[in-house]
DNA sequence: CATGAATGAGTCTTCATTCAT
DNA sequence: CATGAATGAAGACTCATTCAT
């Protein structure tokens, strides 16, 4: 039982390194942030931080995938449910939003033009992308099948723009403007996008 | 006219050194380019850059200004234009993309979600951007009085969306995706955005 | 034991470095003294300096009050010792002799006319400066007060120039002229500054 | 004359450049001073100023010289005038406060007892000041010889106070404390000097 | 396991000096 | 002669990483 403690705590203490490092990365910058402020924040050694991570740079990525897993998880989940396309990109809508009031700063890396400074790490966030958008645009051809949307759309390019407006649009208002979005404001924005600018 | 060409020349190393800076800094990112890189881009010695910049945060700030400019004046004089709110938003687009395909790099700093590490001008990048904001915003509004727009729009949200589709669609297809973008395919883009993914 | 060792260690080699600034910096000047070399005089590596001062000016700081204030404390004590003027005189000029023999380049600074590139140590040098004279010369204005002393001196002008006597004479002798001074030179010095030249 | 001219003019821009250099190495610090802003302050081209000079460390030295040596030679006018010892001296410190009055920050150097950085350099100043003491070490024993001066004290002694005296005590006073030195002052720090402290 | 003292590679920045005009 | 644009050597300082305790 000792041991079980033990293991438990040292568990423990690698995520308090983790969510520490998630919390100053994103809140700073990968070159500005430093391993002594996040072993500080962890309430931990800064040679511990080697224990449990071989270096800067690993840790940076574990914290991005930590990060996004959870939230390409939900996205998926999304998909796979059975109901309407109109009703599962609103909630795919919802999901992010919750996420992204929650957790603020976190998240905005996966969406973001900027390549990221790790060869490693940009190709599997581009993976990560290409997959979301698979999905959505599969999403959006199944819509296009049962005649729930226009025949003439092209597929990908609405799931491109459904992905602008999930990430860019809503994480914007919520992490760059810093604004406190109110559902019909949501509301009317996914309903521009299903039902176009255009008079009649 | 040797007078003429020195002068040239002068203000050219200036130029020389200014776009290097560019290259380098969106190529990796403002912490891993040094200054000896952008030099030796520029084919100066590192010291020259001195001359002519008074520090690298200094002329990071020039270098961004330098790329957004342009795009900004240009946004403006198509929101100023007598047309059709369709056609004006047709060619702002129209001008981004060309933009981004002769820039590839430089614009997505404009954009993007990831905060600056300059207080003073990431506040100049946000006033920027809220202007543009204003600009669509505007527009759209127009449209809507004219009836060219649904009059139950939320003009900001349209705005924003018009944003979104503008820089993040297009800039990602061009610059993450490095994707060679067919004229129908923003047609198709903007149809989507004009009528609405909605059947009928 | 074993830890009374570590800790004292530790502390040696924050000693360490001080001391091997004092020497860097006062062989040469503070802009030719350099931290590596300060460093490696050391016998530690350049960053381990940073662990134990902020900034080379700080370092330099520390070694100039570490080397000025042994000696301002013995200055004191004679001046508040009970015996006569004339004795406390000889043995401020005595101490100071002994410290600047053990120190040779130390102490000079405290007694520089040349002004120093740091504000706020200048202050505090010249406050330093005007404590030694303010005691000097209440000692002088005792002597008058007991008739050790003719009735007709300028007390402040008497301290300044036993300070010069002291400092100036006796320091240049030994730390430029690195000349081995005699006591009876010493002796013949103070009773010139007690007794005057003039004959009879 | 067109020729004469200009051999005048630069002979002017040399004595500019000195000047200027005078100024600005007497205000800050050798290293602090920039060629750059001799140059500036002199009017001329920083290139310029390596035509009249081989270096920065070779102006210094110049700079150095130009200000001692009339300073020097009126030391040592006042040595060759014929009159008693103490009028001798009294002329001496006498025309030292006027220099220094008029120059404030310039002649410090010389009597300091910090060494200077450049060995050649500090060599001439050391030979200079032997000079200096040798002059007034030869009037003392004069004034012995002659009985204005008592016969039991060591010359050697008498002129290293005497030299403290004047370059310490009034350049003490004037540059570091700019105080304005008044005449009776001087009269009784000298009295003091000659006339001893002890009573009786 | 945990720690933090020690380290030095890597950067920005300054400024004396050169040299083409 | 006069100039100042160009240069790079030199130095302070940061911080990821190691390792002895």
């Amino acid at each position: 039982m000792v041991v079980n403690n033990q293991k438990k705590e040292v568990s423990n203490k690698r995520e308090q390194i983790l969510l520490a490092a998630v919390g100053v990365f994103f809140e700073k910058d990968y070159y500005q942030a430093t391993i002594v402020e996040i072993a500080e924040r962890a309430g931990v050694g800064k040679g511990t931080v080697y224990e449990y991570f071989p270096s800067k740079e690993e840790l940076f990525k574990e914290c991005f995938s930590y990060c996004a897993e959870e939230y390409i998880q939900s996205f998926h989940q999304h998909l796979s449910k059975p109901s309407s396309v109109k009703e599962a990109m609103y909630n795919i809508i919802n999901t992010h939003l919750e996420l992204v009031r929650d957790n603020r700063k976190r998240l905005h890396l996966l969406f973001t033009e900027r390549p990221l400074n790790f060869q490693e790490l940009q190709a599997w966030v581009l993976k990560q992308r290409q997959e979301l958008l698979q999905g959505i645009t599969s999403l959006i051809a199944k819509g296009i099948k049962i005649e729930e949307i226009r025949s003439d759309i092209d597929a990908e390019m609405a799931g491109r723009l459904f992905l602008a407006l999930t990430y860019v649009v809503i994480g914007g208002l919520v992490i760059l403007d810093n604004v406190e979005v109110r559902d019909e404001q949501i509301t009317s924005l996914f309903e521009i996008y299903w039902n176009g600018l255009g008079s009649k």
